[in-house]
DNA sequence: CTTAATGCAAACCGTTTGCATTTCA
DNA sequence: TGAAATGCAAACGGTTTGCATTAAG
């Protein structure tokens, strides 16, 4: 099982794309409030999570960024670079369940999303449901705990594993 | 932030001890059906899952077995049985996102629950939801994949952490 | 020039594995 | 007596850190 992520029902590349240069301008402007220096590395980070559709592994960032032609990055600072992100509230992490961590970014006026994981083959699919949501909303009020976030992740066969 | 695990407001310790008790008995026929001798570490073990509200890190296993004057039992023999256990669907994973994977019982009888997470301390609770897990089961339904489990974590500040 | 960003390699640490020994049926 | 169970210590693998170097402002 290699885990992987794919779209499902490839949505909307344009809305993607849009969407990630909004969050790339956003998270320039974070990071530059935050005293914070450009680097070739974070920003070819930055435009690379931009385009995805789903979570990503820190080895599958670095994998990406020295395929793409564009800059490679050493694995350290994707490390470093992703806290960075997630302490900015710009990426979040997703865990599946498979060992690695994946990272996604966070944007705040797209709807958000949650995981199928395939357990099968690792597969990684987002979805997303307003009912779910509705009911995460009610209850966080009703709970021990000041809600922030919460992660959901449904488990069993993708379609291709279960036939 | 050291992890560890409460039980929000104490809920029904006899009810916790009788739904143990069924499952420490399950799981030894289970065990003995899978063709597996019987072996003090696993005993061990077993009675402290059977005892518990709520998942526990391996760690905290090894370490409540050392404390408990019952036998101690190795760190690879903590996490084998704990394998075997997950492979029998008597035990299943807990990822709160905290470095450290968590374990705890499955009791078919006993209405399942997810995770409260405190980010600043680490105390993980857990709660349960009727509306929640109505919204899951007809969600699961419309997705491409074959849903067999479920997890849910909620992140926040605990009531200490946030006063 | 002062501080942040980056790469490299070593260190970390939770988890897994190999192997010898003990225990159960 | 043969297979499973266990402990110990070494190996693994994803992640983090220390340190020297480069680059942004």
């Amino acid at each position: 099982m290699s885990p992987r992520t794919a779209t499902a029902s490839e949505p909307a590349p344009t809305a993607t794309a849009a969407a990630g240069a909004d969050w790339v301008e956003r998270a320039e402007l974070a990071l530059a409030a935050a005293g914070r220096k450009r680097g070739g590395a974070r920003r070819s980070l930055l435009d690379l999570l931009a385009g995805q559709e789903c979570a990503l592994t820190a080895l599958e960032i670095e994998d990406a960024l020295r395929a793409r032609s564009s800059r490679p990055v050493s694995r350290a600072s994707v490390y470093r670079i992703l806290d960075e992100l997630e302490a900015l509230a710009l990426v979040q992490r997703v865990e599946t369940g498979q060992a690695m961590v994946r990272y996604e970014r966070v944007c705040e006026h797209e709807q958000h999303h949650h995981h199928l994981v395939c357990d099968e083959c690792g597969l990684v699919m987002p979805f997303s449901d307003a009912g779910l949501e509705r009911a995460i909303d009610s209850l966080s009020e009703r709970v021990p705990l000041a809600v922030s976030e919460h992660e959901i992740v449904l488990h069993g066969a993708c379609r291709d594993c279960a036939a």
